[in-house]
This record gives C-alpha cells, structure tokens and sequence, in this order.
DNA sequence: CCTTACCGTTAGTGGTCACTTACCAAGCTG
DNA sequence: CAGCTTGGTAAGTGACCACTAACGGTAAGG
C-alpha cells in the first residue's frame, strides 16, 4: 500500500501533480484523458489524483463506466487563504521598514 | 553535498520551511533565532534556508556576526500568480457550467 | 591573541515517494 | 454471456530528501 500525506502544499510539490490539477482546473477530465496527455502511466494518475483528492484539491464524481476529476473551490481556496497570510504578513513587514526609514529622514 | 530543486512549490512542501518562511515572512530573522524556536538543529536550518533562497523566496543580508534572511517580495508574489493562473482557470470552469446550466432551464 | 558566538558545508543515513508491472472490479456493447 | 473499456489497488524498486554529527571559517570581546 502507498499511504502518502494530505497536505495541499506537498500535493501541489509534484510537477507532475501540478500538471494534472492544472488540466483539471481547465476542465473536468476523466483518468484516461489525462494520462493520454502525460508521459506517465494511467495508475500513476490514479495514484497522484488520490493524492490530490486526499489533500481536498479536487473531487471525483462517476459517470458511467468513467470518473470525472474536478477541482475542489473549497481546497484551493483555503490554500490561497494560506499563501495570502504569508503575503499580508511580509508586506505589513516591509511597510514597517518603510515608515521606520521615513521617521529616521525627517 | 546535497543538491536539492529549484522550485517554489516544492521548497514549501516541507513543513518545517514552511515554518520557517512564516517565521520570516512576519520578521527577518538571523539563523540561530530560528534554530533555537524549531525542534531541529541549526545546520538543519541553514539548509532549509539554503533552499528557500535557490526557490527565491527569501533573500540573505549579513548583518556584521551574523547573517539576517527575509522574504523576497518577488518570489512571493510569482507563487501568488501561479497560484492564482488555477484559481482563474476553475472559476471560469465553474462560471461556464452554471451559464449551461441556466440555458438548460430556460 | 585567545575565546566565544554565529554560520555554512560535507558526508552519511534512514525514511518517504513516484513510478511500473500485474491484477482485479465494474460498466457498456455485441 | 463474452469481450472491451475504464479505473482503482498491491507489491516492489530506485531515487530523492530531511536530518545529524563533524569540521572550517569569520566577526566580536576579553
């Protein structure tokens, strides 16, 4: 058995990974298309896209003989909450460099 | 030697740099602080900051002893657009099936 | 100058992961 | 039902990586 983590940021770590959830966010897609589309074999996409779902990033719905990969709004949106905490943090950061730089001016 | 990736993503895949890079996103930090607030040992640290920096997301200043790293606003904000190129991307695919589905109910 | 503090690098190791091959289950079509 | 398509899972392997211990190199302080 592969039991890999659920983190988003290591789900998104891939390149490989990152290149199926980008042609998932273009469009829903099936297993099969994508790994038509990857220089990878079809159980490889099966396992990254278990990873991905696992990580919340996309969802996997059946349709018929198939089964359609869309992306999750919830999990990108909470990794995009993430990153944005990273940024407001840096940014309150610089500002306060600038203002302290300002103050030593005058 | 170690020769780790190059990649943004990939350097935020591992959650101690992760934490790492918050502790400098909300203020530069030298070397030995962060090692001393982290359960791993300060070469440990060096190295994880050696790789932020090759992903450009932090950028090093000695500062006489010692040697400050900060966050470099450049790489932040490419991570940010990339990860905002999936954000567009699965919002338009969403926009598009609601669009479908309204036509259908008309 | 000698000691101390701070930091980067190297070498070595254990653990994790991406991948393939082989196999099995389920839906569609004749 | 038989055959084809689609896809998830198991097992095994090679590669990468996070970590520690040990060492060297540079600035501050007595």
């Amino acid at each position: 058995m592969v039991t890999y983590q659920a983190d988003a940021w290591t789900a998104l770590a891939d390149p490989t990974r990152r290149t199926i959830f980008g042609r998932v966010a273009e469009r829903p897609r099936p297993v099969g298309e994508l790994a038509r589309e990857l220089p990878v074999s079809r159980p490889a996409v099966s396992q990254h896209l278990k990873v991905l779902k696992k990580a919340g990033l996309v969802i996997d719905q059946p349709a018929g003989n198939r089964r359609v990969y869309r992306v999750d709004p919830d999990g990108l949106a909470a990794l995009r909450a993430q990153l944005d905490r990273f940024w407001t943090a840096a940014l309150a950061n610089y500002k306060a460099i600038v203002e302290q730089s300002t103050e030593e001016d005058s």
